[in-house]
DNA sequence: ATAATTGCAAACACTTTGCACCTGT
DNA sequence: ACAGGTGCAAAGTGTTTGCAATTAT
């Protein structure tokens, strides 16, 4: 059989998704923070471990509309992200989960309507947060000279 | 000022994106059933072609997550897609709008609950229409053998 | 004539892979 | 010692770009 060995660039990565859950990071952006804490790793190393920590449902990594890179997240267990959309907020990159009721009434009217099942791992919506799109709101009171 | 000129592999695309409205293709298949059609067409005026088109905003191109091209939609107008969400058939490939009075709802609710304004032109919604998944669920019924 | 369009090859950015070497068990 | 992890360089993809040749006006 196959066990994995501990290795210290896994270990810190998992670490790392695990306090910035909710944000997104590029396989170049994990190679820059690590590089800064002074890890020489190498980039081929953090793709595969990045491709690991997908396969083990540890992180979800995504390419959005627009993007040429694949963006990694943390799947925080038990929080049942297969089960709920996310609005991706365009601006500051923030992750927020849509698991309230709405969702049910979401899929539901997918489903009766449309006939359409949802795949929410697949899907994401794109948009301004409350803070960025209140930020944006008073540049367009006060316009760029 | 800059005019266009007439170009005979423009209006092959264009024509091609308006006789497939509601599909997706990527560069790379435009490219063949050029090919296919007898065009000795080079693939990067392919490129540049759906590059004017989509600033022409006679196209949309977006990239799904799990996607690793580009995949270009024809425009209908004065459909109002920009003001509707798309659910896309991971199956079939179909695009399905979602331009119904609930779409209101999902607006208004992830504004008023979430403080988020929705990008409709930037996101997708993924999963499987009614035809794919009837066909999944005979799949079920009878299982490979 | 002159400006847009094209083909071709080279360049690019991101990602994957083969293989020798290193490390954890 | 032996399997898994890593570094390095090369290869692979999808896409873009510089430039000379072609085509539309």
């Amino acid at each position: 059989m196959t066990r994995e060995y501990k290795s210290k660039y896994k270990a810190w990565m998992q670490a790392f998704f695990r306090d910035n859950p909710d944000r997104r990071y590029s396989a170049q952006e994990v190679f820059g923070r690590m590089s800064e804490s002074g890890m020489k790793i190498n980039l081929a190393t953090v793709y595969r471990n990045l491709e690991r920590l997908c396969d083990d449902e540890f992180l979800q990594g995504q390419k959005l509309p627009e993007e040429e890179e694949m963006y990694y997240r943390f799947l925080q267990p038990g929080m049942g992200c297969t089960e709920h959309l996310h609005l991706y907020c365009a601006k500051c990159g923030k992750v927020i989960h849509l698991n309230c009721e709405f969702m049910d009434e979401i899929s539901h009217h997918l489903m009766k309507e449309h006939g359409f099942s949802i795949d929410c791992g697949e899907s994401m919506l794109v948009g301004l947060c409350r803070e960025c799109r209140a930020a944006t709101e008073r540049l367009k009171m006060r316009p760029a000279t």
